[in-house]
Formats: C-alpha cells, structure tokens, sequence
DNA sequence: AAAGAACACAACCGCAGAAGC
DNA sequence: CGCTTCTGCGGTTGTGTTCTT
C-alpha cells in the first residue's frame, strides 16, 4: 500500500501524519533544544509543528534524541534482552532501561522480528547460524571502534565529574577488574547498606560483561531520575534480582 | 535476473496511570 | 474528589531493504 493510499502525509483533522521530514524535525529538535522535553502538546503551537504531541514525543525519544544508540543489536544486548523478556515479558520499557541508548520500540521490533517467530520454528538452519556469526563479528568489531572513540572522547569530562563525586566523598572507587587496570567500578557509599564484595564485582566482569558494567552505571542511572518512587522502588527490586550489585548503584 | 520471503525500522492507535485543576 | 489533560507503554501495522530461491 503507498502512502497516498493510507493518508499519510496529509493533514488530517488539522495534524499531519506519516513520515516525518527533514524540516520537521529541525523544527523539533529546535523546539527541545529551547523548551527541553515535556509538554509536547504545546509544541505545535509554539514551533508551528502540524504534529500532534503524542507524535512529536515519540519521533524525539525513538529517533531524534542525541543520546541514542544507532546501529544494531549487539549479541551481550540480546543476552540481556532475552533474560529480561524471559523474568519480565513483554515491559520493554523496563527492558530498555537497562540498554541505554535503546528505545523500547527497538527493542519491541527485535524481539518480534527475532525472537516471536522462534517460538514455533526453534531450530535455525546451519546457514543462518554462520551468517548471523559473521554478522555479529561485525558487529562487535565496530562497538569496539565506536566505544573506543567515544572512551577517547569522554575520558577528560568524566574524569574530572568522578574527581569531583570523589572529593564530596559520595562515592567509593573500587578496582575489581584483574589485568584490567583502568576498569573501575563507582557506587555511592552507604552507611546502612553493605557494599557489592570485590569478589562478586569480579565475577560479575566476565570477559563478555566488561562494557555491560560501564553502561549500566550511566544508563539505568540516568533513568531512574525521571522515575516515580513507588516505580524506583520496584525497579530496584527487580533489577537487583537481576544484576548483583544494581541495588548499590542505584542509591541516590 | 526476478519474485517472494524475511528482516529492520518507523509510526500509529488505544489504553492506563499520573498530574493538574 | 472528580474531571480533564498529559504522558508513557504495549500492541499493531505498513514500508523499504536485503536475502534467498
């Protein structure tokens, strides 16, 4: 069906629908840059958008947000996708808490396109194995390129954030990562509560989770800040079950 | 090379809960 | 306290691209 054919595209009831353009999300981006996420129904009216706000929300968290992670799943995200799908079902947006840069309409369509049809037809043929093999060497050979270039880039900012959490005394610093030196883990320090052991932390940083145990600080961190606190509150408990150790990051 | 299947992604809808009045 | 509005979530659908036969 073309787009003509499902109305999109056109103005309909004094919105417009379809595709978004390049202008429209200038106009957005604009409209966030200068009045910052929220209140979307009054974007139309302030940034001349004819997008009502549920659309402009949703183009901005799915596509236009600068802290998105383009490109495609990697196999330690689909490791998490899977056990969470498996302890959570279908809450992708508790899911894509814990993959920073990930929407839960990405992770939604990954798991449909991957993981739905697999419940009938379990078995992958020989050849699809070895082409989602080479896909995945891909894969992570460019995360690796990626992460390193951002690390570069990031190295001076937080640094200096880490120094100045370190010199209020908030947080205690603990190498865990053996042959690992510049790996550190970062958890605020609590009186009533026990620390992660060192023990359990190098467990945790497998070979396979050492990126996971950077991103999950930043990530599910920045999110609970926009949480309520009944939901922080069981978000904790659920990811603590999970993850050994989320409890402690996640108390501020 | 062409047709069909599979995949990846974007976007809409309806509903529910939270927030504001 | 009830109503309205806003926001977020999950389900679904449609389109374009890539892969397979």
């Amino acid at each position: 069906m073309t787009s003509a054919a499902m109305n999109w595209g056109v103005v309909k009831e004094g919105w417009r629908k379809g595709p978004w353009t390049a202008e429209e999300d200038k106009l957005l981006i604009d409209y966030v840059s200068m009045h910052g996420e929220g209140r979307w129904n009054s974007v139309a009216g302030i940034s001349g958008l004819k997008r009502n706000g549920k659309s402009c929300r949703l183009r901005w968290v799915n596509y236009l947000k600068p802290d998105l992670k383009k490109g495609q799943i990697t196999p330690d995200e689909e490791k998490i996708i899977i056990d969470l799908h498996a302890r959570l079902g279908n809450r992708w947006s508790t899911i894509a808490r814990s993959l920073p840069g990930r929407t839960d309409n990405e992770i939604k369509n990954y798991w449909r396109t991957h993981f739905k049809k697999n419940e009938k037809q379990s078995n992958k043929s020989a050849k699809e194995k070895a082409r989602a093999l080479r896909h995945q060497q891909q894969q992570q050979q460019q995360q690796l390129q990626q992460v390193h270039h951002q690390l570069h880039q990031q190295e001076d900012v937080d640094m200096k954030r880490i120094v100045s959490q370190l010199e209020e005394g908030d947080y205690k610093l603990s190498s865990v990562a053996q042959g690992q030196p510049e790996m550190v883990f970062m958890y605020p320090m609590m009186a009533d509560e026990p620390c992660v052991s060192s023990t359990l932390l190098e467990a945790m940083v497998t070979e396979d989770s050492l990126w996971g145990g950077l991103w999950n600080w930043d990530g599910i961190h920045a999110n609970l800040d926009h949480m309520s606190a009944t939901s922080k509150a069981v978000e904790k408990i659920e990811m603590s079950s999970f993850y050994p150790g989320y409890f402690n990051q996640s108390l501020i």
